[in-house]
DNA sequence: TGAAATCTCTACTTGCACGGTAGGTATATT
DNA sequence: AATATACCTACCGTGCAAGTAGAGATTTCA
């Protein structure tokens, strides 16, 4: 049930340049990302270039080039991109929804498993098609604060109102007082 | 964000011999279980060899041989035997509860990535540790009997009591009535 | 102007996991 | 004894993920 590491890489890098777009840092070079993220340089170029193709990344050429996001990061699912690099959602081909196909079983229409899958693709789609970049971006950084302002105060102060359901999971719970 | 074929064909198995357990029709044999299936037979005797060495199933050998569940079926969770064959539930490594490893990122504790992941992966096995074969074994029989019994009316008559929120997706939906 | 830094893009490599096969052995039924 | 079956080890081939190489285009800066 498993992620490719090239769709991992391509996730990654989006939040990178997520972060870099919300501190205005410009463009970022593709050997510093790679740096940064520890990641291998040449395999990222060619990931960069699939994104950019996609419209999600735009570059600059010549010295102090780099790569930036094309587009404002709340216009960016986070399942699209996964459609993108790693074809579909759903655990098998028949339970796809943007990228059906047929499956061998000798009857489609009663198959228990297929309609298992059916619902683990809504449960991920519900998901990954709901947070944006700019959810995923936020995320990151309110972690990133929630550390170095570790000064023992809980932020789940009594009396709080609190929207999100924990069972709608963990960015649920860490975007809601933002919103 | 697949499941192997492999994956795929052991539930497709586990679900048919489900289905003989509830119809009583004791063992069946690889030869008839791949040919009812349209599943390799080598392939599939592999399969069925793991799945027996784990113990969900047993068979009998020699003539008129073949293979059956080894427990109740209430008691086989889907995600047990997804991650029997398959690794685990989650897309990426450092998301696994049940087999976890660290990832290449450059901060796990604050990786955006990782608690998205970790989302879908509590949202996967929210269901497929939630139903069990029988469960599934239960929605197959219920549709194929809905399709045969194809009388015009609607299952879901007017004042029905239903519990099942549809969000739960298409399982809870048809078994609720059930329950 | 030329050197250096960067992106562009095609082609190649390598390892390995997926999906599948072969075939001999053990066990049971008739 | 003949036959049908499961058992189990070993093997194979193809595709694809993951990564590499390298020549070329574009820009900046000294």
């Amino acid at each position: 049930m498993r992620l490719t590491k090239r769709g991992e890489y391509a996730l990654r890098t989006m939040i990178r340049l997520g972060v870099a777009a919300w501190n205005q840092e410009g463009v970022i070079s593709v050997s510093t990302l790679a740096e940064q993220e520890h990641l291998p340089f040449k395999f990222l170029e060619a990931i960069l270039f699939e994104l950019k193709s996609a419209g999600y990344v735009e570059s600059l050429r010549g010295k102090h080039g780099g790569a930036r996001l094309a587009k404002p990061m709340n216009a960016i699912r986070m399942g699209d991109v996964v459609r993108l690099i790693d074809g579909k959602l759903a655990p098998i081909g028949c339970a796809s929804e943007t990228a059906y196909e047929p499956c061998t079983c000798p009857d489609e229409v009663h198959c228990g498993l297929r309609m298992l899958m059916i619902d683990v693709r809504n449960a991920v789609a519900n998901i990954l098609d709901r947070y944006t970049l700019e959810d995923v971006v936020q995320v990151t950084l309110r972690k990133q604060m929630q550390t170095t302002a570790a000064s023992g105060k809980k932020t789940n102060k009594k009396g709080s109102t609190r929207h999100a359901d924990p069972t709608d999971g963990f960015l649920a719970v860490l975007l809601d007082s933002s919103r």
